[in-house]
DNA sequence: GCCGTTTTCGGCCCGACTGTTTTCAGTCG
């Protein structure tokens, strides 16, 4: 369910777009851009707002204010409308084929009367582009490409996806000959939970080595352009990979440019200029002699800007930047803060390993403590029982201490679309922890949704909720909840929210982490391992949790056992 | 169209690569 709020950056962006494709001046277009993504960021939901009360607002002024008054009060955009009725929706979509822009999309458009991808085709199989200025053979054959992969689009892929594929790559360059530092950047350095493409870059004294090594790593599919400093190609899975290499003295402001996002560079750019600096990939330069100043770590460029280092799960410009200049960047939570994880799996239900195993396996990640939580009755197939629960229970306390962590014995219990789960209290009461989520009934009405897990978090032995959203990234929306009216309930009753580490789940998703946290409500980042393996996956957890802007003291399992069984008691 | 450690007017983030050009526009990140 969009808040007002990304409604109307959605409907900006569509102006700004519409204006491109019109021809409108650069600037514009960017002021539009950037006001949709100062009201996207805004922490209040804007429903209702008048035209003052909006130019509060960054980067809102008096004739934004005014459109977006007019689209609350009406939903509708007068403007807006005027565009839409001279460009077809189509001709926008133009914009999406990769290497077609807003500038040749209206020439397409206004010589040939080419309306979407599809008619392009036609009309590029029909000849119709040739001696069309600006269009060649080659940007014939691109531009059908582009069309091709935009059909069987090239979705974004998960954490999990990217992750071990940029630190194979990564791995892989490394041991090339005159690679002297390599990494990845972008959107997977910041964490988010979905990553478009692939960003390394390398310093290197030999680039044309390196680039050849790229061109020839095992997963490349296609090369999409090939230079000395720039290299960008496909693997089988459809992901694009970009390489940048540049000099080794350039390291940080290079990292620092290509971790993004574009939104914060062009705020750290801002302060630059302000300062009379100009900030590239290679450095931060005097903007009159161009002499360079900085350039060998992110450190000194952004104290050179007057900043402190911004970690890069918070560079989104949706604050950080009001923050480091007011020394107030949260300290946030990091893998070596968690103490235990609290919520895992085992082949008592739909695990596939031994309660010893993950033991082990949670013992040599250096666990102080450690909850087992398999799957309690209700969800049928699983096959749970009192008595296997209480049977594991009694092979757990034999094992408790002998590989290290502390355990505790838990269970996922599921929430029924009521609210109500699998055991009576004094059944609950047995265990040391109790997770409870929603697995079926996804699609309640808000208020009965609301209502249900209102319900699960004021149970007095529900110490967590589960994957709260239940989305399932690519697969399956989150579930439509009143979320402030959860997080209320949740802060009241001292129940934590989950942030499920499994990279297809990260769930809660930053963003509602970000709503929670001014409530008071407290989180435990938990892997949901069902294997061995899946214990690693904690630190997508902890990626989204930092941007959520959590600190240590947010997550309960990073706190010591006395203070998490109090919490987990519930005041009981 | 917005904004102000240079400004209420005059500026707006910067560089690489491609393809179509004979010096550069368009696109992308």
């Amino acid at each position: 369910m969009a808040r007002t709020n990304d409604d109307v950056a959605a409907v900006l962006e569509e102006y700004a777009d519409l204006l491109a494709i019109t021809g409108h001046e650069d600037f514009k277009i960017r002021v539009y851009q950037k006001a949709a993504r100062s009201i996207g960021a805004y922490p209040d939901d804007i429903a209702g707002y008048d035209a003052a009360a909006l130019r509060r607002i960054p980067n809102v002024g008096e004739s934004i204010a005014a459109k977006v008054a007019e689209y609350l009060r009406s939903g509708t955009m007068a403007k807006l409308e005027e565009l839409r009725g001279r460009i077809p929706a189509g001709v926008r979509a133009l914009t999406h084929i990769p290497a077609l822009g807003p500038k040749r999309a209206m020439v397409l458009h206004e010589r040939l009367g080419v309306d979407s991808p599809a008619s392009l085709e036609s009309a590029i199989a029909a000849g119709a582009l040739r001696g069309l200025p600006g269009f060649g053979p080659k940007t014939e054959e691109n531009l059908l490409h582009g069309i091709a992969l935009l059909r069987d689009s090239g979705q974004r892929v998960h954490l999990g996806v990217a992750m071990p594929l940029a630190e194979d790559i990564v791995a892989a360059l490394e041991a090339v000959r005159g690679c002297r530092r390599c990494g990845y950047a972008g959107s997977l350095r910041r964490m988010k939970d979905t990553i478009g493409d692939i960003d390394v870059l390398a310093t290197s004294d030999r680039p044309r080595v390196l680039m050849d090594a790229f061109v020839g790593l095992s997963q490349v599919t296609e090369v999409i352009v090939r230079g000395d400093k720039k290299t960008s190609l496909r693997t089988g899975q459809g992901l694009q990979v970009d390489l940048r290499v540049v000099p080794p003295d350039a390291w940080g402001a290079a990292v620092q440019y290509f971790t993004g996002s574009k939104a914060h560079n062009i705020r750290t750019r801002e302060i630059a200029q302000h300062h009379k600096l100009k900030l590239s990939e290679y450095g931060l330069f005097d903007a009159v002699t161009e002499e360079k100043i900085v350039s060998r770590t992110e450190e000194e460029v952004y104290q050179r800007l007057g900043l402190p280092w911004i970690p890069p799960t918070l560079r989104e410009d949706t604050g950080e930047i009001e923050a480091a200049l007011a020394g107030a960047l949260p300290d946030l939570v990091t893998e070596a803060d968690v103490r235990g994880d609290l919520h895992t799996h085992t082949d008592l239900t739909d695990g596939h390993a031994s309660l010893e195993d993950m033991v082990a396996a949670a013992a040599a990640r250096g666990y102080a403590y450690y909850a087992v939580t398999d799957h309690g009755p209700n969800l049928y197939m699983q096959q749970m029982t009192l008595g296997k629960a209480v049977a594991q229970r009694e092979r757990l306390r034999e094992l408790d201490g002998a590989y290290g962590p502390r355990l505790l014995h838990g269970i996922e219990l599921n929430i029924d679309p009521d609210g109500e789960v699998d055991w009576p209290p004094d059944v609950l009461a047995g265990f040391d922890v109790c997770v409870a989520s929603v697995h079926s009934h996804f699609d309640l009405p808000r208020d009965r949704m609301t209502g249900r897990l209102v319900r699960a978090a004021k149970n007095p032995h529900v110490s967590i909720i589960g994957h709260p959203s239940a989305r399932l990234i690519g697969r399956r929306p989150p579930i439509d909840a009143d979320w402030d009216e959860v997080f209320r309930a949740c802060a009241r009753s001292g129940t934590a929210l989950e942030i499920n580490a499994f990279p297809d789940r990260l769930d809660l998703a930053a963003e509602l982490i970000r709503r929670a946290r001014p409530y008071g409500v407290k989180f435990a980042v938990d892997s949901d391992s069902h294997a061995v393996g899946h214990l690693a996956n904690l630190r997508y957890g902890i990626g989204t949790a930092q941007r959520g802007w959590l600190t240590a003291d947010d997550v309960i399992n990073t706190w010591p056992l006395d203070r998490l069984t109090a919490f987990l008691r519930k005041n009981r």
